[in-house]
DNA sequence: GTTGACGTAGAA
DNA sequence: TTCTACGTCAAC
């Protein structure tokens, strides 16, 4: 038997330790549970398994009882430097909805190793969240209720940020979204399937489903991706093909 | 205009 | 098959 009573423990383990160089992940524990699933289907379709060799070791999905999404909030009383302990020994996995970790093929797409660390301000290895989470375990340092709004306008905050610093949202990155581009211009007819996130965009980086969005909550009836992990692009009608949509509005 | 719910496309 | 999430519509 395995000392580890999470399945999916384990596969995080195995995701978050060649992601991070440092030995001490301040993330392993909460992100590891926040990322526990497979990279959704991504515009950008890069074969850079982030996981490497590992990548076939997502374990089945062992029709995990899916908790209810919300308690994003970790409790209360964690600390910039402890916040991942609690978390780890009360479950707090469950709380927040595991979260799968993006190919964020945005490595290779364009800006490389260097784009990415400038890419959310704090990028490990290819991940650009923490900023928000760190964003938020400051804001509430001192606060301990209404985490969960908090959590709602750190998310914020984290997207406006990377929203302004990374401003190559759709530059080198872009030209991975031409695909759908063109998939999408297909003709007016059969065009008609379903559009594809770019993958580039401030929500499409985003790694984490904030918990709390009615997006998050209603996941099981609404079918929706948190809100502020919703493409961009996705958002602007069918019609208006990327930035024409400004132009033309 | 916004939100929630549903069907289902698309991927694993 | 399961799962996520886009498109659409109804209700508000
Ligand atoms: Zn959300
Ligand atoms: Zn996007």
């Amino acid at each position: 038997m395995a000392p580890l009573r999470f399945p999916q423990a384990a596969k995080i383990a195995r995701l978050a330790t060649p992601i991070f160089p440092s030995p001490m992940t301040p993330w392993s524990c909460d992100n590891g549970m926040l990322w526990g699933r497979k990279p959704p289907a991504v515009n950008v379709n890069v074969n850079v398994n982030v996981n490497g060799a590992h990548a076939h070791a997502h374990t089945h999905r062992t029709a995990m009882p899916r908790a209810e999404p919300l308690n994003v909030h970790m409790p209360s009383k964690m600390s910039t430097d402890n916040f991942l302990s609690p978390l780890s020994q009360v479950g707090g996995a469950e709380c927040m909805n595991r979260l799968k970790v993006p190919p964020q093929s945005s490595g290779s797409g364009g800006g490389g190793g260097a784009g990415e660390a400038e890419r959310g301000g704090a990028t490990f290895g290819g991940f650009a969240l923490p900023p928000g989470v760190i964003v938020m375990t400051t804001l509430h340092s001192g606060a301990g209720s209404s985490v969960a709004t908090m959590t709602d306008s750190a998310f914020q905050i984290a997207a406006d940020c990377q929203h302004s610093s990374s401003a190559s949202c759709s530059g080198s990155n872009a030209s991975t979204n031409a695909s759908v581009s063109a998939n999408s211009s297909c003709s007016g007819g059969a065009a008609k399937r379903k559009r594809k996130r770019c993958g580039v965009c401030a929500p499409c980086r985003r790694l984490i489903n904030c918990g709390v969005c009615s997006s998050c909550r209603n996941r099981k009836t609404g079918h929706q991706i948190c809100k502020f992990r919703k493409c961009e692009e996705l958002k602007k009608k069918p019609g208006s093909t990327v930035e024409r949509a400004q132009v033309d509005d």
